[in-house]
DNA sequence: GAATAAATGTCGTAATGCGATATATGTCAA
DNA sequence: TTGACATATATCGCATTACGACATTTATTC
């Protein structure tokens, strides 16, 4: 039977089954952060700020990698958090070219709030997202 | 130790590891959906049909909730996928109040070439993501 | 110290999801 | 069989956001 290109109706189902299942976590991410007056994307960067490895400061050009978005989408983006006092630009001493951002303690005390929440869901819903996974690693054999 | 709201600098960077994943595989089908002169959007819509639970087809209400948006935001999604010759428009013939949405020729091929790469970079990657999503499940051991 | 690269920022554009609202069809009961 | 209500889809205008093209400032290199 074919192997590469060829796709099952089963391994349709099952790529589709994945991806409703992100898109259920996304939503309640999304809705979270929505309650606490946040956008979703605004609440993602509060994130990759306070969760950088080993740093809780980045770059404007380090935030736009971890969010997988241009500069110029992250500048915008931060504009929009430093207006809502969740974070802070300063200037760098090393190279005055770079901006480093920070977390506001009102942006500390959001994230603290959100991250709480989803720690949870994810606790609840990882075993199915990695059984979904799973399922997909392996051949075409489940229906 | 504290439980519930407090959180770690390690579990932020455990939150924040999980989503940088994500976001790397959603910019992955994002721009395979662009190479493949879809949007995004577009080619969820294709995965959600063809991959419904015993069918190949779905209602407008059927197709929102699998991609978690509002009908109308589907009413919209459908539109630019039919002027595309992607999907096709079918009044139902037992409830007329109902439209039932299947793939064309044309989106068919669309969509399996481009879960053809989702099947081998999801085979790629889930065991990071699962493994991440451990880390989660966890308490607060690891650094 | 001129040329080039890198980091950040500005501006206008396009896509998309949503709330409010409208229309058509089905259902149920008097 | 008709009136009241529910359901499925569709329309309209709005807000958010990411992007490409381009500009500016600072660092680096020969």
């Amino acid at each position: 039977m074919p192997r590469r290109k060829s796709i099952s109706k089963s391994q349709y189902e099952n790529l589709a089954a994945f991806r409703f299942a992100l898109r259920k976590f996304l939503r309640f991410s999304e809705d979270a952060a929505g309650e606490a007056g946040l956008t979703p994307q605004q609440h993602q960067a509060l994130l990759a700020i306070k969760g950088y490895p080993g740093r809780d400061r980045v770059t404007v050009g380090e935030l736009a990698e971890r969010l997988q978005i241009k500069h110029h989408s992250a500048v915008g983006l931060i504009d929009r958090l430093v207006l809502e006092d969740l974070v802070e630009r300063d200037a760098s001493a090393e190279d005055r070219r770079q901006v480093h951002i920070s977390l506001t303690t009102r942006g500390e005390g959001m994230l603290e709030e959100l991250s709480s929440m989803h720690r949870e869901q994810l606790r609840l819903i990882g075993p199915e997202l990695s059984s979904l996974l799973q399922r997909l690693g392996q051949g075409d054999a489940g229906a």
